[in-house]
DNA sequence: TAGCACTGCTACAAATAATGTAGCAAAATA
DNA sequence: TATTTTGCTACATTATTTGTAGCAGTGCTA
């Protein structure tokens, strides 16, 4: 599979719009939790696994290699850590939590 | 593959916190970009087959009855559209947009 | 009221993606 | 130097999506 590039097709935009190129990548497995995750503390790969639970690490190695060339993490000293515009994107994934919570009432 | 109850183990997350229930359906092929369409006006089966160009019937159709399942969208006369919560979740996806066609520059 | 078009699907084989398990080389630690 | 830990890669199995065909129901329209 490859890099939704913005701007280039991706799966299900021929013209590649950016917001559809985002939801191609955030929509892969695992892309919103890592992101999610490494909000809370930059992470190694093993971390990573552990906390994503059944993740292979074929799709973690995967993903995180996507997720990198999107800009969105990078791997430094500590571990795997948002960038800039990761911060920006979690701030925006960020109040879906406590959406969730009232969404996951309808189920009770 | 079954659909994502909060409160109940889903992929990755035996716990089933409502952020991984919401991110695990949400994540499947197409599921932002029904909810993305959807929100500009209600569309037919067929309408939404146009718009996300390369979706089969088959996953068109799983994912509607997932997110109709999820109290997302809902069946009407006028076809499918948000219900509620479908579009308290599209006022969190909206924001997207513009962050992406920011993000896209990166790809210049 | 017999066509014809359109809609909302279902079927199913082929292609693609994710999982699960094993394991290895490099780096860190003892 | 011997372990342990880490960051992966390999690869077979399983799950998901695509692509194409087609069918039954509804609504015109002649």
């Amino acid at each position: 599979m490859s890099l939704p590039i913005p701007g280039n097709p991706v799966r299900g935009s021929k013209s590649g719009q950016p917001i559809m190129a985002l939801f191609d990548l955030l929509g892969r497995n695992w892309a919103m939790g890592i992101v999610w995750h490494l909000s809370k503390s930059p992470s190694t790969f093993r971390q990573l696994q552990a906390y994503c639970e059944s993740v292979s690490p074929t799709t973690l190695n995967l993903r995180l290699k996507e997720l990198t060339e999107s800009h969105f993490i990078e791997r430094t000293v500590n571990g795997y850590t948002l960038t800039e515009w990761g911060k920006q994107l979690f701030d925006l994934l960020e109040p879906m939590g406590k959406f969730a919570k009232g969404w996951a009432g309808k189920f009770k």
